[in-house]
DNA sequence: CTCTGGTGTGTGGTATACCAGACGCGCAGC
DNA sequence: GCTGCGCGTCTGGTATACCACACACCAGAG
């Protein structure tokens, strides 16, 4: 063999267990926990014999995602999706608040001049002309932003347990949050962000963000109910 | 049986999986992992033998401890336990500081006055005459102050991925840190973040606590040569 | 002596059998 | 008809056997 030639070298865990959590993850995540209609309830029997391997796996995997908080394991009772209710949500939001307004705070001290041009660069994909339809909380837009911010800041812990805290919000932003009103005033404060941190003024920056996620924070408080609501228009529940 | 008894009901999983994973979990964080001659692979087998259960429990367990990222499982390869490093230390102290300066800023707006006193009285224990000499970043009072901080805000997220966040510094803290300068410096610290939250200045206890917790994360970054010089004492690896 | 390939052992990964508590259903007794 | 007991079934928990890959060691070719 050449010594020209490169090969990567095979990286990472191919169990099985691997696989089938990060599987799961993404299926509850896609999954609409809170369709009324929704079943909530896991069988890993079924899981075994539907992904054709046996339940040892299964289980690993069920145990990370419960460790994760996304599911509860009952001895001899069953495993259970957990729907999260309204105080729970709102505080991972603030959760999410800290995360990024130290983020922001960080990124004024050790991003670079490139890094912080992401922002605009990102930012500049509101201005589309179609992008009014997709202003909203779960665009890819608004997330990409909110992700740069977090991994400008240079501190991948932060950036990691943000995305964690946000995997968990995944179900809430898919539901709605399109309000007109609030894309327009998002646009503004995004603007007000990435202006703050080109000018290096991490208290502002950090205040900016607290303040812009405390918003969304206010916004699902009052409009929980109506997220509720939105349940079952005749999408049944997944599997 | 009369009513008016209220019983609780019988709560938690008392499966062995849950049992080791604490027990390990304790262990680990009591490891001095620092130590050059630390054992750093763990052995399912040996450790299933030793607790006298199967590896399946063991096996369990390893695995959340993998998911909250105190070992690392390499497949056919082994289970060790991870040492973090300089930077990944200071990235936790910034995410802590995210943590809990959120927590301060909240605890203005939502905690009761006896809730705040709760504060007064533990740092009432730093003015013990004995107590210069238990002044240091891990002892209890310490660590008392700052989880108060974090129950008082009232958000239960917010506390909970604290308490995570500091478990990862625990073999940290153990290491010295008793500088006397830095313990007065932390007294006066701890007093003036009671003033604000008592006076319900929410912008100047969020400051407070993330200069305070930012001193902690220079200090680490000027002395971390010095906490690893600090191996093998004489005492030898645990198992 | 060096390098190569085989082989034995250790380790985590997976499959499987079995256990015991939780629950539902139905029958018997009142 | 209502209550209560008991058995059958379902489900997660545990033990155990076996697998495949990693790696150290050793023998034989060069």
């Amino acid at each position: 063999m050449p010594e020209s030639v490169v090969l990567r070298p095979v990286e990472g865990n191919f169990s099985l267990g691997d696989h089938i959590y990060s599987e799961l993850r993404e299926a509850l995540l896609e999954l609409d926990v809170y369709n009324r209609n929704a079943n909530l309830r896991l069988d890993e029997r079924r899981i075994a014999k539907q992904m054709g391997v046996s339940r040892t796996p299964i289980r690993e995997a069920l145990a990370r995602l419960a460790q994760e908080g996304f599911v509860t394991i009952q001895a001899r009772k069953g495993i259970f999706i957990n729907r999260k209710d309204l105080p729970e949500i709102l505080e991972l939001v603030k959760v999410w608040a800290a995360l990024e307004s130290m983020a922001a705070r960080l990124a004024c001290d050790v991003a670079s001049d490139e890094a912080i041009s992401e922002l605009r660069t990102i930012a500049a994909q509101f201005s589309k002309d179609q992008a009014k339809a997709n202003i909203d909380e779960y665009s890819e837009t608004n997330i990409d932003f909110h992700g740069a911010i977090m991994r400008i800041s240079g501190c991948r812990k932060l950036q990691e347990l943000g995305e964690d805290v946000f995997a968990h919000l995944v179900p809430i932003r898919r539901r709605a949050m399109r309000d007109v009103d609030r894309a327009d005033r998002s646009v503004v404060d995004h603007m007000n962000i990435i202006q703050a941190v080109e000018g290096r003024e991490a208290d502002l920056a950090d205040r900016l963000v607290r303040e812009h996620t405390f918003r969304l924070h206010d916004y699902i408080a009052s409009a929980w109910k109506g997220f509720m609501e939105l349940e079952s228009l005749g999408a049944d529940a997944k599997a």
